[in-house]
DNA sequence: TAAGATTAGTTTATCTAACAAACTAAAATG
DNA sequence: CATTTTAGTTTGTTAGATAAACTAATCTTA
């Protein structure tokens, strides 16, 4: 069990001291010192280690016209180390390298098959080591401290992969080969779940935080606490079989009138293309209302989306949703549409947004996790920084 | 900002003594070592405090035939302090007295007419009055430590009750009134949030937990990580708000198709009372299948819960849920033939269990929260003691 | 029945990390 | 150039955890 003892508070204090560097960007040691209410000399002590790790480092502070000695700025070292996340949808794989300070330096795609989900042990080695052996030479030597994974499918406690069409994959044998290979810790977890922690660090801080996935499913990455939560053998957040219709339209998970079924950017997509309109050309929004026929399709989609955003909201009353979803990133209009039907007299929540890291927030989350482990604390607030895409 | 200090892990070494002494029942300080991993000296020195603070009393051990010193058994004092909680439905007040084992020493339930909740700032006083005058005898005088309310109905974060039919009532007239008149501290919550709580100290220790209410509407207790959820602004849970059918019956909230249009208790009992059967009488369940309307009503209803449920597993991945229940506490049956409707390749569960709290759980989990409020323990986990109801 | 074995709980000395207060450092101000 | 001001460091104190040595109390066995 763990147990309170002097190794604990200063494992504790070194947390809040680094995760309020994180989220100022830069502060000195007298400003972390009145932020956290640590004393003085705890932050100076905690701060001189963090500088012998290379993981903060000492500025000068510039135009600085106040009297009294100048305080000397801290901020996270960027050449420290460097983390890679990877999302592997149905027909591509993404790699993303980020810095410490949760920069973009490398940001990639792959073509890939969703069938071929069983080749990834000898696949994924092969597209990481080039890019290793390179920004190997751009930090200091082996300094990439983990690699994480996004699935778009569910990643149980076992850690087996099921996605569909309902089909399971042992994911044991290439987290080993990727361990062995790099020597770094490699952390897989679901889309929806990395996307959530990419979207607290980028898009909204909130140590409860909720990240509505719409792809060719539909999946809710929950944050309680600053962390993902994942339930009791990792199946928590799958809205998309949630059922909004009793008897309705067969899905892949066995039962009828799924959620993911009505609402998915997916079949939304379909829908669409059924009455020959392509969203690759970005119609605007006026045209494609204009036209009865897809303006019903539309119609139908938001008010699937209303039934289903109205069922999260009943059950966790979030302050802040994030919705992930190339549609909605077109079309915007869409929140704005939606957001009549969810007034109904017991429901409050405090935000819906649109996600403005779109298809790399997986990739992105996925990248954070290793840092977030290898420098020990709870939540990465990056909202301050300007992120480079 | 909370930080650690020497202050901080005797608090944090303290809760965990007494939760051990709580869960064990009874226990030496050597096994509360050994348990929790702390220092025997620590232990000692936690515990002595503890019984200076009269919340813990030595018990010589008996029928004790190994070698060596004989362990002295340290468990809760009983006539330390006592809780009241009370639970205020549509058509009752329940008040229960329980002492700080958890054990029920008092148990009433008086008339109500919830059209009649804003007199609740001079009823609930009368009837407390003679109730906490006779344990103040029973007890050291004045060693109540506080009260719990629960109410069926939302209870916001304003300290508002939102019930049915739409309507609202500012709480803090009747918490003031209450906390000057018995200088004690008055919690107040839902009545779901407030049964998840005694669910977990009484039914089932987990210390992620859910309880599924069911009477004139659907709740669900939320309890994550020893503590109630209860989203942003104190509306998470509203379960019985999931819409389950597009277009479906108008419900009190506005929407159409909620869950607790067609799977609460309320909706059942009317269902049969218009053919005619009363429950009351308690007809066993193979005379009820006999009948081809009935038959149809439950089959009915059993659909329609297994959906809700459906959406709750799909969403928290529970590793235990508790449904609350008068018609499944009569009619166990129930689940045996609910179980085969949860079974779609994404959902897992660990296990559903029917309340053996019955009626009595939310007076039972409002009169715990002082308790544990006064202890300044995360859980009270009392499922080793025998429950006397 | 007395010595030895065994286990429970206490006492003592040590250590760690936080803290308050006194200090030094380094700047603007007038 | 003395004064003021603020940043950061050094020093001494304190609380509480721990390990190890101790005392207490009991059973075992010769």
């Amino acid at each position: 069990m763990v147990t309170g003892d002097s190794n604990y508070i200063k494992t504790m204090n070194r947390r809040l001291v680094l995760e309020d560097i994180i989220r100022s960007r830069s502060i000195s040691r007298v400003d972390i010192s009145k932020r956290t209410g640590l004393n003085k000399a705890t932050v100076s002590s905690q701060v001189n280690e963090l500088i012998d790790q290379s993981l903060v480092i000492e500025k000068p502070v510039e135009n600085y016209a106040q009297p009294g000695r100048r305080p000397i700025i801290l901020e996270l070292d960027p050449m420290s180390t460097y983390s890679i996340g990877i999302d592997i949808d149905r027909s591509h794989i993404r790699i993303m390298v980020i810095n410490l300070k949760g920069m973009t330096v490398y940001n990639n795609i792959h073509d890939f098959d969703i069938r071929h989900t069983d080749a990834l042990p000898e696949l994924l080695p092969t597209l990481l080591e080039p890019v290793i052996r390179q920004y190997n030479e751009v930090y200091r030597p082996n300094q990439l401290i983990g690699i994480g994974i996004s699935f778009h499918g569910i990643v149980n406690s076992d850690l087996e992969l099921l996605y569909s069409p309902p089909q399971q994959l042992d994911l044991k044998p290439l987290l080993s080969e990727l361990e062995e290979r790099f020597e770094v810790p490699v952390h897989i977890d679901n889309n929806a779940n990395m996307s959530v922690r990419a979207e607290q660090s980028f898009t909204a801080y909130e140590t409860n935080l909720y990240s509505m996935t719409l792809s060719s499913g539909i999946g809710l990455g929950i944050l309680l606490n600053n962390e993902v939560f994942h339930g009791f053998s990792g199946y928590a957040g799958e809205v998309g079989h949630m059922i909004i219709k009793q008897d309705g339209i067969e899905c892949r998970c066995g039962n009828r009138g799924c959620f993911e079924r009505y609402a998915s950017d997916e079949v939304l997509t379909r829908s669409l293309a059924d009455s020959g309109i392509s969203l690759v050309e970005f119609p605007t929004y006026d045209s494609l209302k204009a036209d009865e026929k897809t303006k019903a399709i539309f119609e139908d989609y938001i008010s699937f989306i209303t039934v289903g955003l109205n069922n999260i909201i009943n059950v966790f009353n979030p302050k802040k949703l994030v919705i992930n979803s190339t549609i909605f990133s077109k079309y915007p209009e869409l929140l704005d549409e939606l957001k009549p039907g969810l007034t109904s007299s017991f429901i409050d929540y405090g935000d819906i947004l649109i996600s403005p890291l779109g298809t790399q927030s997986s990739a992105l989350g996925a990248a954070l996790v290793p840092l977030a482990k290898f420098l020990d604390i709870n939540h990465y607030d990056l909202n301050s920084y300007h992120i480079a895409h």
